[in-house]
RNA sequence: GCUCCCAUCGUCUAGCCCGGUCUAGGACAUCGCCUUUUCACGGCGGUAACAGGGGUUCGAAUCCCCUUGGGAGUACCA
C-alpha cells in the first residue's frame, strides 16, 4: 500500500504555526514512507475564505519546504484540489445518503433547533430530535425542495457505539448518543467540513490522516460517515496541541503565531520546522537538532513518537535552535539569507560582496536571528566612543596612552580607505617587540582604544573590515 | 453540564506498551568553572521532575482505581 496523506487547510487567515507543524508531519511521514503528500484546499466556508489567505498560506508553505506531490499547481490523478470545485461530487454522495435514507432534509427553524438542543441538554439526549428525522415525513420534505425550498441535509445518526484506532491515542470509544444529526449540506449547498473532508479523504485515497487532537471529536462523526458511504477508514494520528505559557491555547496573545511572522522577523525555515517537529515528537537519538530531510527517513520517523500530552510553545528554545542553523549555513548561504533582513539604508549594502562576507562570516556564530546583523553593523559604522566604565579602566592602565598615540600616528600615514590584515598584525607586532606591551593590555588596550569597547569579535578580522576614517574619529573622541 | 483526552526538571522531552538495569537520561533556560588574552561559540559541572492518594507486586515513573489539575469538542467554522 502506498502511503497518501493530505494537509487540508482553509484560507480564512495567515497560516499558523500549529498548522505547518501537522503539515510538516505529515509531509515528512510521507516521504519517510515513500509515498505522496497532497494539499487540498477546504474553501467551502465561503465567508471567511480568500483567495488573498491562500496565496499567503502557499508562500508560507513553500518557504518552509513544504512542497506537495498534489495539490493546486501540481497536478495530480484526483484533482481538482479545491473542495469549491468539487461541488458536484458532495451533491452526489448527499444525495445518495438520501436515497438510502442516512440522511434527511431538516426544516426546523433556528428558534425550534435552540429551544430543541436546549431541552435535549437538559435532558442528557442528542441534541437533535426534529421531526424531520422521522422517515413519515421525509415525502413532505422531498415535496418542499421541489417547491423551491432551501434547508440543510442533515446525516441521520446510528443508534450505536463508535470507536476507531489512534496512532498516539489507542483505542478511542464514543458512547451512542453523545452527537445529534449533524449538518453535511448547508441550506446554501456548501458542504460542511464533516462532509466534504471525508468524501474527499476517500477519493484522494488517503491511507494516513494526522491531524490536531482537536478533531477527535470530529473523528465520531467522519467515522460514522465512512460506514455510511461505505469507504474503508484510513488511519488516524490526532497529535497533541500546541499551548502558550499559561497554558491555554496558543492565540495571538501569546506573540507571533503566523509563520508569515517569523519568516519576517528573520528565523530560517529549516529552524522552524525542526523546532516545531521537535513539540510532541522526539527524534529516537534523541538529538533536537536535525533538517526535515533527515527526518524523512523510515528509520527515524515513526507515528509511534508522539507525546500524547500538550507542548507548550517556547521561543527561547526556537531561538536556540535557529542559532544552530545558522552555524549550519556556508557563508555564502548565509551571505545570500542576510541580504532582505539589513535595514534598506545600511552601511552594509554600500559595501562589495567580498566585504559583506567577511562581516557575516565574523558574526556568523553570534547571532540567534538574521536581523541581530543590523545591532552588529555598529561595530563598523560607530564613530563616537561612548564612555562605559569598562572602557574607562582600560584607558586608565599605564600603557594604553602609548597604544593610543601610537596607533593615531599610524593611521594619520595610512592612505586606502581600509588597512589590510597584515598591517593590522604588524601594528600589534610593533607595539609587542617596540612598547614591550603584551597579553591583556595589548588586546584589550587596543580593541578600547580601536572601537570605544571592551568586548566585540576578533579584532583580526573586525579592524580591516572598518573604514579608517571612523578609526580616526574614535580615537579623537576619546 | 455532557463526551473524549492528558499528567516526568521552569520548558521540550527519554524512559512507560514488554514492571527490577532509574540514587530517572538529554536539550533549552539558569548558575559556576575552563578555553578562545574580550564577548560570543564550545567544553565541563551544579540547581531542578516521576501531581496526590490508594491498590496489585518480592519490587512501580512504568499496571489498576480514585482525587486533583489541565486541554479539546459540544455550529448551517474548519
Amino acid at each position: 500500500m502506498t502511503v497518501r496523506v493530505r494537509f487540508a487547510p482553509s484560507p480564512t487567515g495567515h497560516i499558523h504555526i500549529g498548522g505547518v507543524r501537522t503539515a510538516l508531519y505529515n509531509y515528512i511521514f510521507a516521504k519517510a514512507m515513500g509515498g505522496s503528500y497532497i494539499l487540498r484546499i477546504e474553501d467551502t466556508d465561503l465567508e471567511r475564505s480568500t483567495k488573498e489567505f491562500e496565496e499567503s498560506q502557499l508562500l508560507d508553505m513553500a518557504w518552509i519546504g513544504l512542497e506537495h506531490d498534489e495539490g493546486p499547481g501540481v497536478d495530480g490523478d484526483y484533482g481538482p484540489y479545491h473542495q469549491s470545485q468539487r461541488m458536484d461530487t458532495y451533491h452526489k454522495y448527499a444525495q445518495q445518503l438520501l436515497d438510502e435514507g442516512k440522511a434527511f432534509y431538516d426544516f426546523c427553524s433556528d428558534q425550534e433547533l435552540e429551544e430543541m438542543s436546549r431541552k435535549n441538554k437538559e435532558e442528557g439526549a442528542p441534541p437533535y430530535t426534529g421531526k424531520w428525522k422521522d422517515p413519515a415525513h421525509w415525502d413532505e420534505a422531498k415535496a418542499k425542495i421541489t417547491a423551491g425550498e432551501k434547508a440543510p441535509i442533515r446525516f441521520l445518526v446510528p443508534a450505536k457505539d463508535v470507536c476507531f484506532t489512534d496512532h498516539v491515542r489507542g483505542e478511542v470509544k464514543f458512547p451512542e448518543g453523545m452527537v445529534g444529526d449533524f449538518v453535511i449540506m448547508r441550506s446554501n449547498g456548501m458542504p460542511t467540513y464533516n462532509f466534504c473532508n471525508v468524501i474527499d479523504d476517500h477519493l484522494h485515497k488517503i491511507t494516513h490522516v494526522i491531524r490536531g487532537e482537536d478533531h477527535v471529536n470530529n473523528t465520531l462523526r467522519q467515522v460514522l460517515v465512512y460506514e455510511a458511504i461505505g469507504a474503508e477508514l484510513p488511519e488516524f494520528a490526532h497529535v497533541s496541541l500546541l499551548i502558550g505559557a499559561d497554558r491555554q491555547k496558543l492565540s495571538k496573545r501569546h506573540g507571533a503565531t503566523s509563520v508569515k511572522q517569523y519568516r519576517e522577523s528573520g528565523y530560517l525555515p529549516e529552524a522552524l520546522a525542526n523546532y516545531l517537529c521537535l513539540l510532541g515528537w522526539s527524534h529516537p537519538e534523541e538529538k533536537d537538532v536535525f533538517t526535515v530531510e533527515e527526518l524523512a527517513n523510515k528509520d527515524v520517523f515513526s507515528l509511534g513518537r508522539f507525546s500524547k500530552s500538550h507542548a507548550v510553545y517556547d521561543i527561547e528554545k526556537l531561538k536556540y535552535i535557529n542559532a544552530q542553523h545558522i552555524k549550519r549555513l556556508s557563508v555564502d548561504e548565509l551571505h545570500l539569507r542576510v541580504a532582505e533582513f539589513m535595514e534598506e539604508d545600511s552601511y552594509y549594502h554600500r559595501q562589495t560582496g567580498e566585504w559583506q562576507k567577511a562581516f557575516v562570516g565574523l558574526y556568523q556564530d553570534k547571532i540567534q536571528l538574521l536581523p541581530d546583523l543590523n545591532e552588529k553593523i555598529k561595530d563598523i559604522t560607530r564613530e563616537v566612543v561612548e564612555p562605559s566604565n569598562e572602557l574607562e579602566e582600560i584607558l586608565s592602565w599605564e600603557t594604553t596612552p602609548a597604544i593610543k598615540q601610537y596607533l593615531a600616528s599610524e593611521l594619520e600615514k595610512t592612505t586606502g580607505d581600509y588597512v589590510d590584515a597584515d598591517t593590522f598584525s604588524q601594528w600589534m607586532d610593533y607595539c609587542k617587540k617596540e612598547l614591550k606591551i603584551k597579553g591583556k593590555p595589548l588586546f584589550m588596550g587596543f580593541r578600547g582604544v580601536l572601537t570605544g569597547q571592551n568586548h566585540g569579535p576578533d579584532l583580526k578580522v573586525l579592524i580591516p573590515l572598518t573604514p579608517v576614517a571612523n578609526l580616526k574619529k574614535r580615537i579623537e573622541s576619546l
